[in-house]
Formats: C-alpha cells, structure tokens, sequence
RNA sequence: GCCCAGGUGGCGGAAUUGGUAUACGCGUACGUUUGAGGGGCGUAUGAGGCAACUCAUCCGGGUUCAAGUCCCGGCCUGGGCACCA
C-alpha cells in the first residue's frame, strides 16, 4: 500500500508538433487522441498505474508549474539569456541542446539532419554551477555506465591558468588554461580561437585583412568541418607577440579554429613537442619545437609530439626545474606563476549551460516579457500560465509561430506597466520532464507545484527505470533540477531518484531503433488481440534479460500462450483424495519441496529485474504440477498450495488470468491484494542430495547421499565409484577434494 | 583515436562467490489424440562415435584439483565521447 507507480504524458515536443502538422490538425488535439489511445493500450496490458495521479506536461495546469520554475530559476540567477554560436537543425528549424547534436557528423537527435552553428541570442541554465556535484555519485545507486558517461560528459579537468602578457599590448595578458602547467618552458607559439575578443585588438594592420578573412571563413564553417580531427590545421598569424612568463620569449600569436572558444579561455599556449595538434600546426607553420619533457631513461624522437605521460617523466631545458619529476614540476610551476601574479591553479569542464529555448510553438511558454525600459522580466506568478494561443499558424519558418501572433506578443511589464513584448520562444521540453516526478506527489494541487508535506513524504524515488539513451539528458538534467530546487530552499534532498536501473531497448527486426520513419514499428495490440495481453506481457519479460534488448522477434510467444494454458490446466484439478502409494508421497514431498525453492527463486529474480528467470521457474513448477495433476495427485494439500502459490507468483506477470484463476478458485479476492508467499526453508531441504563426482575436474559419476553424510564416507564412497576406480587404475588418488554439498573431485597420480 | 558493454546449441537465452556448461522457451523430428487440418499431449534434440569415450562457451596463451567465470594478448559486434588544450 506504499507503492506510487504513476503514469503520465511528456506530450509537448517536436515529434508531436511535426506530426500534427504533416496532418493539417492542431498539436493539441493530435496530442489527446494519442493519449487516448496509450491510455486504453496500458488499461489492455493490465498495467496498474495509479491513474489518480495522471498528468500530462502540455496541460496549462502543469505547465503553469513548469513556468514557475523558471522563473524560480531566474530570480536564483541560474537562468539567464545570451548570445552565442548555438546548435541549429536547419530541418526542424530550432536551436538544439549540445546534449540533442549527436555523433561524428553532429546531428540532430530528432531528425538526423547535420546541425550548422547560428549566432542567437538564447536562455541558458547554469548547470555548470553544478558540475562538481554532479560528479558525485555516493548515496545513490547508478549503473555504471550511465556514471562513466556523465562522468566524462561533464568532463572535469585540472589544470592551470596561466597569463601571457603580451608584447606591446599595455596591460594586456592572454590567458590560457592548459592540463600540463610542467610544460610551460616549451610554449613555442599561442593560439587563440577566431572568436576570442582579443583578436581584433591585437591583430596588427598588416595582418588584418588576412586575420578578419579567416574569423569570417570560420564563422561560415559548419560544425562537422570545423570539428573534423582528420582536418588539416589552418591559422593566420595576427601579427602579434606575447611573452612566455617563465622564459621570457618572444612567441607570436596566432589564431586557429582548432580553439574552441567555448572551452577553457578560449586561447591556448601551444607546446608543439608535447601536443600533437600544436605539433602538426608547428610543422604546416614552420614554428619552433622544443622538447621540454623527456622520459627518465632513453630519447625523444625529433619528429612527433611526445604525450606519454608516464610517472618517470622528467623536466629538461627548464632552467631551474630541469631534471624535476613531471608529476611534482606540475605543482611547482603553478606555485611559481601564482606567487609571480600569472596565473594559478584551476579546472576546467567540458559541460556547458543547458541552453533552454526553443523556437517553436508546442512547448512551455517561457514567462518573461522584454520592457524596453525594464529589459527582461518575469511574469508575475499570478499572471500564469501564460498560455499558449490556438489560433497559430504552425508551419515551421525559422521563428517561433508565436512571433506573428500579435495578441500574444502584447504584453505590459509587471514593473512600470507600459507596453512589454512577450517572449516568444518556448521552453526545452526536459523542463517538463525534470520536475514532473514531485508533481505526482500531489497532481492536482492548484496553489502550488508541489505539496511539501506530500514531497517529503514520498521523494526521494526509491527506483527509477528508463533508457540509457537518456544519461547525458534527462538523467542529468533532474539530477540538476534537484540540486537547484534545494538550493532555492524549496526541497530538502539532494538526489531525484536513490536507485536507477535501466531497461535495454527492443529494437526493430532490422535491428534498428523502432521509428515511424523507419516503418519497424511493433504495435502490440494485434498480439494482444491474437494472444491475449498476460501473454504479451510475459513474453516481453520473458524474451531475455530486461536490462539487455535486441531486435524485436515474437516468434517465441507461443511459448507464453502454452504456458498460460498450462497454468489453467493446473489450476482446475482432476482428481479427489490423496497419495495411493509411497512413490505418491514422494512425488507430493518433491513438489512441497519445489514450491519453496520457486517462492525463494522467483522473489530474489524478481528483487534483482531478472524477469527472464522468475518466469522460468515459473514453468518449471507448472511443468511439475502437470505431472502431477496426470498422476491424478491434485486432490491434495500440497497440490492446492503450489497452485495457489504459483498464481501469486505469476501474479504481477500476467494479472488477468491469475485474477480469473485466483476467484474460480474461491479464494478472497483480489489476488493483487494478498500477502506475498513465504519461503519456508525446512520445506525447501531434500532428503537426499545428488553429489557429482569428477575425476580431474570431469564428470565420472554421481552419488545419491544425505546431506548431513560425513565427508570422510563421501570419500569413501567416491573412490568406491567403479566409474573413478578406471581412472585410478589401482593407485591411491593424489587428492581428494569435496565441496560440501557440492562435489567431489578425486585428483589421479601424476603420470 | 579514447572510454564502456558484450561474444555460450539452428534461434532467444540460463549458470550468486571458480565447482554437474547448455536451465526455461522457440524451432525441428518422431509418436499420440482427431474424419482431416489446427491445437493439445508425450519422447528426443550441442558435435563426432556402434560403443567405451572424445571434442565443445569468439581465437591464442596462462593460473588452478577444477575456468563460460580469474590473468595476459588478439579478433568481432553494439553503445558513448571525439581538435576539450
């Protein structure tokens, strides 16, 4: 009774829109109908959610919430708007989180379409905040996968900044981040990314025509051409210098679109000799290579970079750190440059902000309004939600069809009330997503998101199920959500979920991801209809391992359909009266005997999601009932109790006819509602166990035995065995070993 | 390139900590029930061999009384990241 297993609809997003516009019919209706239909399709399975908790994100009274979040956000100072190089779908005609651009050639995780870069100005959440956190996973349970991909997407680094002052530029300093403070002394050249802001300050007269035509050419660069490793380096000397803070050269400065400007400062020392990008542009270039870093014993070859970063890596050609261990001169240059104002340590993380917004009609509104006086301002909390209009035009054009709906866009600001425009764009839809949990805690609350006391009472999540597909998305967004929510004082854990374990994916018989593009779509309800839907469910649980997934083949769920009308079989007895004979009363104490081992069996599987093997059992304890059903011994106690046992234990797999069973057999109902068999292990013990009985680790024989038989008349009887007496040939045996309960392995003579 | 996960019969897959490899199911064959078909029920089913036995968990080594399981090297498949300094 203090289970909440919940269902709702993530019913806002691009697929819906696209769909509902290839049909000429508005998203929200186009949306409802699909939730009828899911709706009766989970009633068919017999999935027993708590429907009283229902929710769907694309409904004003949960988006409402969705708004005020953020503009909890934004008053935390953790949403905020700017202008950058953002992810583009040229085809969807909306700006992607980094998150939702996948693969080499960075496409949309939605339509496939390569993504370009646009310049725009966005909503972004801090979640960098957050990085550190992030990485900490003790207290909850994560499969490790999904551990190693945040982990390596949040990409934490250490290292240093170090400030290059630059020649003839004032005050001016570059500053770099870089991993390998120790090789500093190498630093032959910098590079800056063709959008960091120096560029055009220092970027010499007669550079300059050469430098703006290369910022231009990389700004028209897509992002598959920019980001391509096989790519050969490109860069333009702007003119200028910079001095190496620890051995005072002079080192041009040059810019090269291989810096990332959204990484680290966006500007590079380059050590050609121990970086092989740096390295190659050293080569094209013509640039000067000094090998800084060389192993204890043995050489450096002169023509490539050496990156090993091996524990006996020394210093060379460092002035006063040559000769010092790589590891400690990391700690030591940084030391020095910190006392001498240039710089110190510092990390660096891959992670970016989450941008936010989106550019398209079917999704939260984001609840800010620009006054031209007040700039941005969030809509006053009684002012939500801000609704989204219907009669929109919804072809996709590149700007949100809220842009030319004018009754939309007027709006007054809450601070001066004077005319205000709306904000148009719409909010990512894993803002529906990241929250929606706690709302299930109380659904229909209409003054609040959630009801604290109702949060506190049921959240964290003990266990939460999904797709790994989703590790760098969803599954890190609630974790941020969370974090952020409890830092506002609004929540008081720290974690959405203590448990999270993931399902494999049932891929299309092409092996390829189920897609309505792709046409390898299952609908189940033509193998419900044929099979019934406890036999669907079965076989979805039976076909392998739940964590595993594969391509889709219903060729085995004949298989469940027989089993299921075994387990009828087995539940209508055929016979009165008891056992007629001792191997009768054998037969009943074995089957009191399986009935425990299965309780015991099918409960653990059923602990540890191993579905596949609880109902194996299952079938094996049917498969003992029918035979004994056939030796007409199912007028018995023992044999009632097994079928009553084994209905309960079906129960949650196939809950229709365990259900029918379960009345036809005059038992209370609902078998839903009933104790969970016990595991008696008295009952489970044998009389008698089977020892097999190896000659060098293989099988020879078996012995029948007690199991309270002492070891030493195991041993006896072994070596008893005529089976072992072949191999042994007359000789004592080498050894003897017994694994109590288990086997027992007889070791021949060497030769 | 780097980081994960996996590779077991004709097929899906089983095998807590090294301890009877192939459970359970599909498929197949034969038998049985039926007027026939479908369905049900029963038996068999890793490979080779008349048999005793031998060989088998991607390949090659190793540790061990004993290896699908542990160690070393390699191959293949799937997933993630990818000019992140």
């Amino acid at each position: 009774y203090n289970v909440m297993f919940p269902m709702g609809f993530d019913s806002f997003g691009l697929p819906a829109e696209n769909a509902a516009i290839d049909r000429g019919v508005d998203p929200a209706s186009w949306t409802a109908a699909n939730i009828d239909t899911m709706r009766s399709q989970f009633r068919t399975m017999g999935c027993m959610f708590d429907w009283s908790r229902e929710l769907a994100v694309s409904d004003p009274a949960y988006y409402r919430w969705t708004q005020w979040l953020f503009v909890q956000f934004f008053k935390a100072g953790l949403a905020y708007r700017a202008m950058g190089a953002v992810d583009w779908c040229p085809k969807d005609q909306v700006v992607l989180a980094r998150e939702q651009v996948e693969g080499a050639e960075r496409r949309c995780w939605r339509c496939g379409t390569p993504v370009i870069k646009r310049d725009l100005e966005q909503w972004f959440f801090r979640i960098t905040n957050y990085a550190d956190e992030l990485l900490d996973f003790r207290g909850i349970d994560y499969p490790e996968p999904i551990r190693l991909m945040q982990t390596n997407w949040i990409g934490r680094s250490e290292g240093a900044e170090i400030d290059f002052p630059v020649e003839a530029g004032g005050d001016q300093r570059i500053r770099v981040f870089t991993t390998r403070p120790d090789t500093v002394f190498g630093a032959t050249f910098m590079v800056l990314a063709p959008e960091h802001p120096l560029v055009s300050v220092l970027a010499t007269d007669e550079q300059r025509a050469d430098v703006e035509a290369y910022v231009a050419q990389a700004g028209r660069e897509t992002e598959i051409d920019r980001l391509s490793t096989e790519r050969e380096k490109t860069g333009v000397f702007i003119g200028s210098y910079a001095t190496n803070p620890m051995t005072q050269e002079r080192i041009p400065i040059w810019i090269a679109d291989y810096v990332l400007p959204g990484y680290g400062t966006g500007a590079i020392m380059a050590v050609p000799a121990h970086d092989e990008r740096d390295f190659a542009f050293a080569r094209k270039y013509d640039l000067s290579v000094r090998y800084v870093v060389v192993p204890a014993s043995g050489e450096v070859a002169s023509d490539q970079a050496f990156v090993a970063h091996t524990a006996d890596e020394v210093l060379a050609d460092s002035g006063e750190f040559s000769g010092m261990p790589a590891a400690e001169a990391i700690t030591a240059i940084t030391r020095r440059l910190a006392d001498m104002g240039l710089g110190g340590p510092a990390v660096s993380y891959r992670i970016r902000d989450w941008l936010v917004s989106r550019q398209r009609y079917w999704g939260a509104p984001i609840p800010i309004v620009y006054c031209p006086q007040h700039g941005p301002q969030p809509v006053p909390e009684d002012e939500l939600p801000v609704k989204l209009p219907e009669d929109v035009d919804f072809a996709p054009t590149g700007v949100s069809p809220l842009q030319s709906h004018e009754g939309f866009l007027k709006a007054t600001c809450p601070i001066c009330g004077e005319p205000a425009r709306r904000e148009t764009d719409t909010m990512d839809t894993f803002m529906d997503s990241s929250w929606y949990f706690l709302r299930y805690c109380s659904p229909n609350n209409d003054t609040a998101a959630w009801d604290p006391e109702q949060v506190a009472a049921w959240m964290p999540i003990d266990l939460y199920t999904g797709g790994a597909e989703h590790a760098v998305m969803h599954l890190l967004y609630f974790r941020f959500f969370i974090k952020a929510l409890r830092d506002m004082g609004l929540l008081a854990f720290d974690e959405p979920t203590l448990m999270l374990r993931n399902q494999g994916q049932i891929l299309g018989a092409d092996h390829q991801r189920m897609s309505k593009s792709r046409g390898n779509v299952q609908n189940p309800d033509e193998l419900t209809r044929r099979y019934g839907s406890d036999a669907v469910r079965a076989f979805l649980m039976f076909v392998g391992p739940w964590d595993q997934g594969g391509p889709w083949n219903p060729s085995g769920i004949e298989g469940l359909h027989r089993f299921l009308g075994r387990v009828w079989n087995v539940a209508h007895p055929a016979s009165s009266g008891g056992p007629k004979s001792a191997a009768d009363s054998e037969l009943l104490q074995a089957l009191r005997r399986a009935t425990h081992t299965t309780i015991a069996g099918v409960t653990k599987d059923y602990e540890r999601l191993h579905f596949n093997t609880a109902i194996s059992k299952l079938m094996e304890l049917t498969n003992a009932l029918a035979h004994e059903r056939h030796s007409g011994l199912s007028g018995t106690d023992a044999y009632a109790e097994s079928v009553d046992t084994l209905l309960l234990l079906l129960a949650p797999v196939a809950p229709h006819i365990t259900e029918e069973l379960w009345a036809q057999r005059g038992r209370p109902y609902s078998i839903h509602q009933q104790a969970w068999p016990t595991y008696d292990p008295a009952l489970a013990t044998a009389d008698t166990i089977e020892l097999p009985v190896q000659v060098d680790g293989r099988l020879r024989d078996r012995l029948v035995v007690t199991p309270d038989t002492p070891a030493d008349e195991i041993e006896r009887m072994a070596l008893e065995s005529e089976h072992v007496q072949r191999y042994l040939d007359g000789r004592p045996p080498a050894r003897v070993i017994q694994v109590p309960g288990k086997l027992v392995n007889v070791v021949t003579p060497k030769g």
